[in-house]
DNA sequence: AACAACTGTTAAAAAATGTTAAACGGACCA
DNA sequence: TGGTCCGTTTAACATTTTTTAACAGTTGTT
């Protein structure tokens, strides 16, 4: 799903630091960050769960970072890789970089750095083959049609063309049909930053969409208050 | 173009750092390394060559390193680049990042951790998304073919001949197909500067191009607000 | 009920883009 | 030298896209 939460794989002994280290970036960074409290468990999880980007500490019971960055390269050969670690030694970051790792970060560190890390990192990682829905070809909500490439929408009563912002948007709701997207991953996604304006920017396009959608009532665009956007599309015999 | 040495970019005024720099990462990471004493010799590099990646110290006469960041990425908005700096100020990395950093190292650093990162980053920015296209022979768009050689469009309507200019856009806009160029990279590379003025030109020969492609309903010219315009060329099966 | 925070809608303002025609300037040729 | 052709830029005006503002309505809480 390239429009929910990028996944995170946060692999801490301190839990303490794990903890905030995880809160912070699943508030600044509105990333999905699952915490693990040593190699062993975390491994476990790159064998349940596809990752976006994975951070570990080096120092750690059962199985230390190295260890478990091998283990896991077996599986997920190009998965982002950050190490951060209270060790600045030149050999350590060697072994990391020669595991394949594309930052190392020394402890104590800024949050706000490796988050700024994280994000620079993502920006370079290609989204790898296995893609999500395919936005190339036109897709069907109820009796519509959405273009994403031309950024045309058809309905019963004719088409229309959209701009940039509509088009995004809607792509984003309609990757998420009958789920909630919230108005802080839109912003954060589509305008790049959630100020009260872009709240204020977003409503707007929010009301255009309902006034398109209205043409097929298959399809209607729920507000769940506090909590964000539903775009409802009731099935139809395909 | 595959078996020859990357080409890096090292502006750096300290000059005896800057040459160790060089011959170092010459010797042991084999890249071709151009050394520039500051930003503004550095810039007019980037307008004359490709680079794979780039290291800019950021404290320098003449030009800093952000400034000249800036600049550069107008001109080529993913080049690899590194910030090598003295400065190890939050603010600084933060600025850095914002420009579209990729890395951000503190001197004193170690060269060899320095080679680790360039490695590391080369690595992750390997070829763009868009397929090569050889320009050398006519190519097909849609029902269209566009012969960048002869400079000739020929729609299912009927043949054109192009101006320099227009065969110039069009073929900047057909190597990314389906994807974003953005106005700044099309002025750059066409017109050499982006002021006002030269923009104002390409909106005329965008219009032009539009009146062109709408021979043939299968080439569209979207604009994508304040971001540049995408070809969307519909796919058929040949 | 009263209040605050949140949401919905519409219009106006601001910014960016689209289109057409005229002006400019170099190349070419009589 | 003067004229014409042609690619390009400049100018003028039209339209679209996005943001901001203003006001209305809703939801949840106390």
């Amino acid at each position: 799903m390239k429009n929910s939460k990028k996944e995170i794989l946060l692999v801490e002994d301190d839990e303490n630091f794990g903890s905030v280290l995880q809160e912070y970036l699943e508030i600044k960074g509105d990333f999905n960050v699952t915490l693990c409290g040593n190699g062993l468990e975390g491994l476990a999880k790159v064998r349940s769960q596809d990752f976006h980007l994975a951070i570990f500490d080096i120092m750690m019971p059962e199985m230390d970072g190295f260890t478990l960055a091998e283990e896991v390269k077996k599986r997920v050969p190009n998965l982002p890789l950050i190490f951060a670690s209270a060790k600045s030694d030149i050999k350590d970051k060697k072994e990391a970089f020669k595991l394949g790792a594309d930052d190392y970060i020394t402890k104590p560190f800024s949050i706000e750095e490796l988050l700024m890390r994280i994000n620079a990192l993502l920006k370079r990682s290609a989204p790898e083959g296995g893609e999500d829905i395919d936005f190339s070809a036109p897709i069907k909500l109820s009796e519509s049609t959405f273009d994403y490439q031309t950024r045309e929408f058809i309905t019963p009563k004719g088409p229309h063309k959209l701009t940039s912002k509509e088009a995004e948007l809607l792509k984003m709701l309609s990757l998420r049909k009958n789920q909630i997207v919230s108005r802080q991953e839109a912003l954060n996604e589509i305008w790049l930053d959630d100020n009260y304006f872009n709240g204020r920017s977003m409503d707007v396009y929010l009301s255009k969409i309902r006034k398109l959608i209205s043409e097929d009532v298959g399809i209607e665009l729920l507000n769940v208050h506090g909590k964000g956007y539903k775009l409802i599309v009731s099935q139809i015999n395909n």
